[in-house]
DNA sequence: ATGAAAGCGCTAACAG
DNA sequence: CTGTTAGCGCTTTCAT
């Protein structure tokens, strides 16, 4: 391997000198710079990442966990993923993925210097990493907003501002009975942050508007056509509902446009997902790629020792829909 | 932080024997150990992960190039990658996420000592990382079946098979007339690995069983409905196809399941995927989870030293549709 | 503007 | 069975 005594060596300068070069923590003349960045092109040298990182005291990498579970949105799971890595790029951060998804697989990467910031994703209301998060000394940035939060910075999309939206904008359009069709069982159950938020938002504003409102887990699949059957014929007068999951968005719309009910979709999920459902009335984009990317640039903040604002709450956006 | 000195102080030994209790590469005696174990469990020690790479010549870490860009399947990516990280983690091994994903950025990794071994996924027929893999001095495993990776270890479903046995299903169920759609036109036009085996495949049997055959590229969401009516309406005796194609595939399934056609639907996709669809005739499942396991247990194999087969490729499976 | 040298925390000889 | 110590390749004081 090449090592930094090996371009010393070939640019006739000491080891510091190239070190410096390369930082540009000091100043050189541009005669040395130019011999230094010439032997460090021929040999192909690239710093060994553990040698650096031992003696700076920092890494260069982002610890991500991210949800690889069954239940989420994977479209939106992927697009948040590669907004941070599209960000970390930007700023010379590699992602270490953690494999171990629980507050352990947090505190050993910390503890063990692999990373220098952490990046959490699929946080639970009440989530049993947030307190050992707070007690590590590496800054990190949650994907989601749970409850007791305070110390940690927080980004996400606003789900409940899409909830209050959704439901104003069915009250707008005539409809008086309307439902919510969200994430799978599961995914309610674990009172994961976004769907707590959205139901939350959903409710209120249908409490405010004087709408009769109710909330529905919704299986992935064609399943979830029967889901929507059974409500339907339990409350035959429901006429607006918002449709937050992916993988029954599609059965959902197809099943509704050969029946004969006539009822108002708003669909919520990425902009690129509603394009390819048709008989929307509406949809309201989840902006995935740019949760990832505020949440990796959020971190670059901390990073950089920056005063900033604990949340970050993207604002939900109506778009009427193509078909 | 905490570090092995301060463990050693704890314990009362050498820090070199606490070096050893945590590698197990010496003969410690119980007492010992035990309390080595304890004071690290007290101090909750952590090695320095930098450190330990510096001395000791290796990461634990995997670096992985994986495709977050569109027209991918996301389903079967999220899926390769959760296999990934379930079997890296059984075997102790860290994924770090390329942010580039180029040649470059494999040679940056290896050169810059930051990973043991790569793995590439989304890997094209003629894929320019081929050569700089072959040159680089960590081992590698690539997702995916190319031209020309002779020397390299490549993992994958048996998609040129899954082809093959789509169309020996589709004749044994008496189509004459069959049709195969596929991934979108800019994942075709890249000669991703996986589509151009699985056309082959599918042609080739097509040509063995005296079966007329043609393949299309099938846009995601509902505008493929379109693609579908405009292929029957050119060739109205068509009456098998096999899609290839998670996003198109619930529109494609209802619209049919509306429409005058009596089509023969084949899937080949996830197992979880074909279940959330009604309608299909047979479906072929796509084992992503094991794809994924596959490769990084070949990685494991490549880093024991361990004499292994350069091509393994996992067996296509019909299965009767669920629905 | 440049060098010499002292660590960073760990592993693995080498020495008992 | 255990301890001592020389590096691993780099950053960063001190020097000059």
């Amino acid at each position: 391997m090449v090592t930094i005594a090996d371009v010393a060596r070939a640019a006739g300068v000491s080891i510091s000198t190239v070190s410096y070069v390369m930082s540009g923590k000091r100043t050189i003349s541009q005669e040395t710079r130019d011999r230094v960045a010439e032997a460090i092109a021929d040999l192909e040298y690239s710093p060994h990442a553990s040698a650096r990182s031992l003696a700076s005291r920092s890494t260069n990498v982002i610890g991500l966990q991210a949800p690889l579970r069954a239940g989420v949105d994977v479209h939106v799971v992927m697009q948040i993923v590669a907004g941070i890595v599209t960000e970390a790029r930007s700023l010379q951060y590699d992602i270490l993925l953690l494999t171990s998804d629980d507050a352990s697989g947090l505190s050993h990467a910390a503890r063990a210097s692999m990373v220098d910031a952490l990046l959490v994703m699929d946080v639970e209301s009440d989530d049993p990493r947030i307190k050992t998060l707070e007690g590590l000394d590496v800054p990190s940035v949650l994907i989601g907003l749970p409850a007791g939060a305070d110390g940690l910075v927080c980004v996400d999309f606003d789900f409940e501002a899409a909830g209050r939206l959704a439901a104003h904008r069915l009250a707008e359009l005539g409809h008086r009975r309307v439902a919510l069709f969200g994430a799978p069982a599961e995914v309610l159950e674990r009172h994961t942050s976004y769907a707590d938020r959205l139901v939350r938002g959903f409710l209120s504003a249908c409490d405010e508007l004087a709408l009769v409102g109710s909330v529905h887990a919704c299986p992935t699949g064609a399943e979830s056509t029967q889901v929507v059957d059974a409500v339907l014929a339990a409350e035959p007068s429901l006429s607006g509902i918002l449709i937050h999951n992916e993988g029954a968005l599609p059965h959902i719309a197809a099943h509704l446009a050969s029946s004969a009910h006539e009822l108002g979709v708003i669909a919520l999920c990425p902009a690129e997902i509603a394009q390819t459902v048709s008989g929307l009335a509406d949809s309201i984009a989840i902006p995935a790629e740019g949760i990832g990317a505020a949440a990796a640039d959020a971190l670059r903040g901390l990073l950089a020792g920056e005063q900033r604002e604990k949340v970050v709450l993207l604002p939900p956006v109506l778009a009427s829909a193509g078909a």
